[in-house]
DNA sequence: GACTTGACTAGAC
DNA sequence: AGTCTAGCCAAGT
């Protein structure tokens, strides 16, 4: 299927967006915009999250947020409720169900 | 290999 | 502040 899709690194796209945000610190998020860009794919935001969709368990997903540093809608709502739990254990502050992306973005 | 899907985003009102 | 739209592109069928 398309998981046989291939980068220069060698790595499927997926593959490398669970790379990168596993060294994504406690108590910092990323948006998906800056993981794709980081990633030298400034166009596939979009991807990153068909990516954080289906993720290994050892990936801290719950550091991704959009843009706007809210918790993205999603199928299953449960998800979004353990997301803004684990953000708030972390010590991320979130401000009227908004994480402040100028306090709390990984910059790498 | 074509078609669809979506945890996106920037811009326009 | 919010809502809508078009463009985006890897992954799934």
């Amino acid at each position: 299927m398309g998981a046989g899709t291939r980068r220069a690194g060698g790595l499927t796209f997926r593959a490398a967006v669970y790379r990168l945000v596993r060294r994504v610190p406690r108590g910092a998020v990323v948006t998906y915009g800056q993981v794709a860009s980081m990633l030298g794919a400034p166009r596939s935001a979009r991807a990153v999250g068909g990516a954080m969709r289906r993720c290994p368990d050892d990936v801290p997903w719950h550091r991704v947020v959009n843009a706007a540093g809210k918790i993205s809608r999603r199928r299953h709502m449960g998800s979004m409720l353990t997301q803004r739990i684990r953000l708030e254990q972390e010590g991320v502050p979130l401000r009227r169900g908004r994480v402040r992306l100028d306090r709390c973005r990984w910059e790498g």
